[in-house]
DNA sequence: CGGCATTGACAT
DNA sequence: ATGTCAATGCCG
């Protein structure tokens, strides 16, 4: 205490020998020195632990604990109003059933204070959707599920044809894999990466934009970490190794680009994202998912065609099912195979029905 | 499959 | 007047 009082003497000699605000800088000085002894004696705590200490009042809190939902698990971000990620375990159980996403909404997650929580206002009219994380399409066993995958905890501002589009036919990818592994394990979340700024003599910045009233941010970037198990049997050691997919996507519309252009290794997406993923997997017992299966996404022609055949199983006159076809022609699609996968949709959709129902 | 906008009923 | 909700139709 007593080296902080010179210290602050010796400042005071400068100043006058400085010539700065004689007078009434002396008296300034003066007072403050006096109030500083008188509030250093009047702290008395200083032989407790820092620990007491510092936090009297309390620690700073982020409430920074994973949920886990019907059949989804999010670790929710506070700042960004986005989660960081957004786990699920894909199995054809699980993807088939009754929950229909017309009775679910868009919804605040009830587990978030208003303060830090999103809201559908942010989104709308935004120039951005509401894209999931965990998909819909993934929660169908159960309404509950459905509706847990609405919450905007699991809900980031994603381009529109992205969207709808090449992230849509990576979740069909995963959803395929399915049905030819035990377990698909995806995890999927949003990114904030650094770009050369053009007028800034390419120094890199992150520059992203928030929506609405709660500025909610829009990534740059979204990713997915796929781990597709090739057994499940007890004995992990006999297992042939688990296959891993790592994708980084840009957020923006995108067309035919090869899934594998944007697959990169988990150890860089955990540098890009500060998360590690699966830490109870062995890495150097993992093989390349892009080299056991084929990372082939449906074509946006294909996609178009899957489209075309489900507005025709939902036409409800004959006149209907003329225009429609006859605008699948214009967008250059085969009326014969538009017809055929409509029918094939149908006949998935009494199977489900049939081994849920009744 | 992925979304949005409009509408009408109802409540504030 | 203004906001919420659910049903419906629309588009990519």
């Amino acid at each position: 205490m007593g080296t902080r009082m010179q210290a602050r003497l010796a400042y005071f000699g400068v100043g006058v020998l400085a010539g700065v605000g004689a007078g009434a800088g002396y008296w300034r000085v003066y007072k403050q020195l006096e109030l500083s002894d008188s509030l250093e004696s009047r702290h008395k705590n200083t032989e407790l632990p820092l620990e007491q200490r510092v936090f009297k009042y309390g620690r700073p809190e982020s409430p920074f604990s994973s949920r886990t939902y019907t059949s989804h698990s999010v670790l929710y971000d506070h700042v960004h109003k986005v989660p960081l990620w957004s786990a699920e375990v894909i199995t054809p159980q699980g993807i088939s059933g009754p929950a229909k996403r017309g009775n679910s909404r868009f919804q605040p997650d009830p587990t978030i204070l208003t303060r830090f929580s999103s809201g559908n206002a942010d989104y709308l009219k935004s120039g951005w959707s509401r894209g999931h994380m965990t998909p819909a399409a993934d929660c169908k066993h159960c309404q509950s599920a459905m509706d847990d995958s609405h919450y905007l905890t699991n809900i980031v501002p994603q381009d529109f044809n992205n969207n709808s589009g090449y992230w849509n036919r990576l979740e069909m990818f995963c959803r395929d894999l399915a049905e030819k592994y035990p377990a698909v394990y995806v995890t999927s979340g949003p990114l904030y990466l650094p770009s050369p700024s053009l007028d800034d003599g390419g120094k890199k910045f992150v520059k992203y934009q928030v929506i609405g009233a709660g500025k909610v941010a829009v990534p740059t970037h979204l990713y997915k970490v796929i781990l597709a198990e090739t057994d499940d049997s007890s004995d992990p050691a006999s297992q042939p190794p688990p296959s891993l997919g790592v994708f980084v996507v840009p957020n923006k519309p995108l067309g035919d680009e090869e899934l594998t252009s944007f697959q990169t290794t988990l150890t860089e997406l955990e540098t890009l994202c500060g998360i590690s993923f699966h830490s109870k997997l062995d890495r150097s017992n993992v093989s390349d998912l892009c080299k056991t299966d084929k990372c082939k996404l449906m074509t946006t022609l294909e996609l178009k065609q899957f489209v075309y055949s489900l507005r025709l199983g939902r036409a409800k006159s004959e006149e209907q099912i003329g225009e429609i076809l006859d605008e699948a022609k214009k967008e250059g699609l085969e009326r014969d195979s538009v017809i055929a996968q409509s029918a094939a949709q149908q006949g998935n959709k009494l199977n489900t029905s049939a081994t849920n129902g009744s």
